[in-house]
DNA sequence: TTGTAAACGAGACGGTACGTCCTGTCTTTTA
DNA sequence: TAAAAGACAGGACGTACCGTCTCGTTTACAA
């Protein structure tokens, strides 16, 4: 009947309703025992509303944790590349390490099994953020503080990976004050001046 | 009723079916899609065999990956620490990037929301492999290669990190020619040797 | 509200749309898989005007299948009650056996478990039919051709029943040639004529 | 997968509850309140279970019905037909009428549309009844009680018929005490004893 | 060789959540 | 203000798996 509802005649108090709830049922019981029927009934919303609108609870949650942060925001840049960065990646580890993470790894975890998922959560996440930082590296470059050769794309991902090495393999506990890996980081970026 | 069955008495035969039957399923179907069932009925074994023996399907992979990988092997010890992080990372890369990593990132993924597995994945395979990295970069400070505070714990996971940021997060196809990074960090963490 | 529409600005181009699309859709895709949506859609209509008008599709297609079928025609009085009976037991059965009769028998089933519909069934369709053939049956009376005690009302339900009960409860396929029952039911209330 | 479970396991005790709770909840609300969920909740019984031998509620009823009123019972054989048929009419009148003569309507109804429950419905009641009365009106006929050529099978229909219209179509309540068709049906049937 | 006890194949069971479907109401826009 | 359009709350539906629980049947050791 309905192929493509219309955006326009969509309901916001429904909206906002749907991922307020699904994310109040989340944080408190945990991913995997919030159910679509849950949302709906804590919404005071139909089923099929949720589905008109998203694929599934993971898609849900996914808006509604971006909701919640807000849009991607402008990444420090102080001058200093090396405080920019241990400011950013702290801020980071702080926003997983809250009782939001435990929603985000669920999701990153969904992710694996459902490619639309996947492809949403780095459209509307990943991506951005990754942009903003590598803006910032290759203005570092610029002002020669990076080598040129620097291959600022994907020293974004090296810059996170081992953050979400630490959450998702939970080989240890995340930890603002660790940030090690930025220093190693940077020191094998830099502009040689040893001499 | 069954509080332990006794191990003794347990069907080789069985066991071995049930792993081949799971691991061939999963990598075929994909993981979301095989079910404890389907495993049974392809391993021509009844349903409570398997979880006589195992939690859930999950534990099963994880032990028929663990099994068709192998024992953690030592790892490389050229005495050319670089080159040894790079052909071990790439080892890495390659397994990750056959059809079996899908297979590990669906059980990575169950992990985040399994704390049981997430443990039994943490104790039966990351563990001893982050040990034999660990004793190899310890190696490598007590040859003076690296820095005498060097803290190799931590450095195991800047070493892998951004190998699971883009294999879990999907932010860029997995390449084993990419190791970049193991660069920058040795740089990082070499010994001072500039003057 | 919306307490009671007038019916003066009532569109009669919807009306009959929706007649005609309620019962074209109900001949060609069966009662059940009718739904009001679809009536609507099949109509050009919006959803709300046939609410407006009628409690749900069982009363739409009711008020069609009586539009269709015409007003209670005069039961025929040729004078031979016996042609009479037949011939106008022949035409319901005609009548029941086309395309028709499937919807009608859906009506007939829904106002089982629907106590308004089967009000407006009786009183708009069999009540009306059931006096004329009442009529009938106390001209009959009068002219001695029927006992004088002869309960002409119930004697109407014994005279169609049987033709129901076929069509209802499927024991065997209407056949318009198949009026034996008028015969018996006429021997039993005759005036007695055997000496 | 199990396209067709094995009726030997089946579980007596299951069966018996389902078959219960499901009249029990469709005498006290109503057929159209009754909900599979709630039969098997009521029953503390998975859903499965009734869709593992059932196609859906109607026939959980049916199989319910006939397992309450018992086989179909040999019908009066007293010499008397007048006196058998009276009191067989009773009978079925009686038991129309009690508070299973509503869940009775609901499934003939819903056989109206699904093709499936009518056969079943007609093989597992109407037939077996259909055919004992017909036994009965052929001793008759062998008794020279009834006319040699008389239709012993349709006479069945016309019999009861009468009584299904009352009940489905509403035209007057049921009446044990109102006999008066199989009066007319004998006199017309009966072998000529006029003269 | 037989007795017995546990693991086994098979599969029915109670249960949870899913995603679809339809109903009847409500809201917005158009004529 | 009726009508077209269609989103909405509500709730039943039938499906898919889950993990548990019987059943008899094999298998392996003990008597």
């Amino acid at each position: 009947m309905n192929a493509t509802p219309n955006p326009e005649l969509r309901s916001q108090r429904s909206r906002r309703a749907i991922l307020d709830a699904a994310l109040e049922l989340a944080v408190r019981d945990g991913y995997a025992r919030v159910t679509v029927d849950a949302i709906a009934a804590a919404a005071g919303v139909g089923k099929q509303t949720i589905y008109r609108w998203w694929p599934g609870k993971a898609s849900v949650l996914l808006e509604a944790l971006n909701d919640r942060t807000g849009p991607a925001r402008d990444v420090p840049n102080s001058g200093d590349l090396g405080r920019d960065l241990t400011s950013g990646t702290q801020a980071v580890v702080r926003l997983l390490d809250s009782g939001l993470g435990t929603v985000w790894r669920a999701l990153v975890a969904e992710a694996q099994t459902d490619p639309g998922l996947a492809e949403e959560l780095r459209a509307s996440f990943f991506e951005p953020r990754m942009q903003r930082w590598q803006a910032r590296l290759d203005a570092a470059v610029a002002t020669g503080e990076l080598r040129a050769d620097a291959p600022t794309r994907t020293m974004v991902e090296h810059l996170f990976g081992p953050i979400y090495y630490r959450l998702l393999l939970g080989t240890a506990p995340l930890d603002p004050a660790d940030t090690a890996h930025v220093e190693y980081f940077l020191n094998g970026v830099r502009s040689p001046d040893c001499p």
